[in-house]
DNA sequence: CGTGAAAGGGTTCACTC
DNA sequence: GAGTGAACCCTTTCACG
């Protein structure tokens, strides 16, 4: 696709860090002029390498202290079967990840709670709920080693 | 901590979208003036609720197209060694995300890799090369089914 | 790719309700 | 706490070298 090389690698390691940076700040850091350096975000937002900015929020500041990591296993791998589950899973606010799995486990999420008492809320009123569902396993995270959005430069 | 009213989870739900939205935007859309806006976001920011703003780089344009789920367990729980392993594991870029867990596993790694031969390289110089560890498990993921930074609010 | 200038918009005050 | 208005600063974006 887009060749990078070693500037566009800079300007996306401070903009994945810093993503309200200003175009002429950013420049600076790089070392090019405003223009230039405009026109390279550019084309790196327009061919899809940037594919947004969003403010991180705490979760510890918003009260979510709990990661849980859920394993989930279907009573079948049909597509209806599937489908049906994955509208039913999006709707849970808490979920944060959800992939489809190889191996022994259909699904593997990752649900952020509040508490033990709100984590059983969740599995009981969202988790359980979720339709073809024939297991749950249900893994407490004692704590965050890494969590970083992408792949380092 | 703080307590958020109803404007105040508008501007996060903007800001997590829209993480370079301008104060003025932002202030229109959640129905305030501009200066009113940027208190709130400015105590939102220091209270630490927003803890940073970032660009988010598509794994499909840097072409990592697979996504690896990796469960290790270790040679014993000593401090010493989740210390050792910890820092080894922190060293190796394509590890988004590392959790300490409670249950059969010790740790929980999500890995981003090009395809299954980065992986292979990756698994060879990388994972097995971890301390201490006995057992390493890993699942590919067939689809993304829910990726989101955040709880919904 | 760099420079420079013009134009437009954003942020941030002090002040008021 | 929220709104207004204005000043200032900064950013972006041209055309051109």
């Amino acid at each position: 696709m887009s060749d990078l090389d070693t500037i566009d690698a800079a300007i996306l390691r401070i903009l994945q860090q810093h993503g309200r940076m200003s175009n002429a700040d950013l420049a600076a850091k790089v070392g090019l002029s405003a223009s230039a350096c405009s026109r390279r975000v550019d084309i790196l937002e327009k061919s899809g390498v940037i594919s947004g900015y969003h403010a991180r929020l705490s979760n510890k500041a918003l009260d979510y202290k709990m990661m849980v990591i859920v394993h989930i296993s279907l009573s079948g791998q049909f597509a209806k079967t599937l489908a049906e589950f994955e509208t039913a899973v999006k709707r849970c606010p808490n979920v944060l990840v959800c992939y489809l799995m190889s191996g022994e486990y259909d699904y593997i999420l990752r649900v952020a709670a509040k508490d033990l008492e709100d984590y059983e809320r969740i599995h009981r009123d969202w988790l359980s709920a979720l339709p073809h569902v024939v297991k749950i396993n249900s893994s407490f995270a004692l704590r965050e080693v890494i969590d970083r959005p992408n792949v380092g430069l």
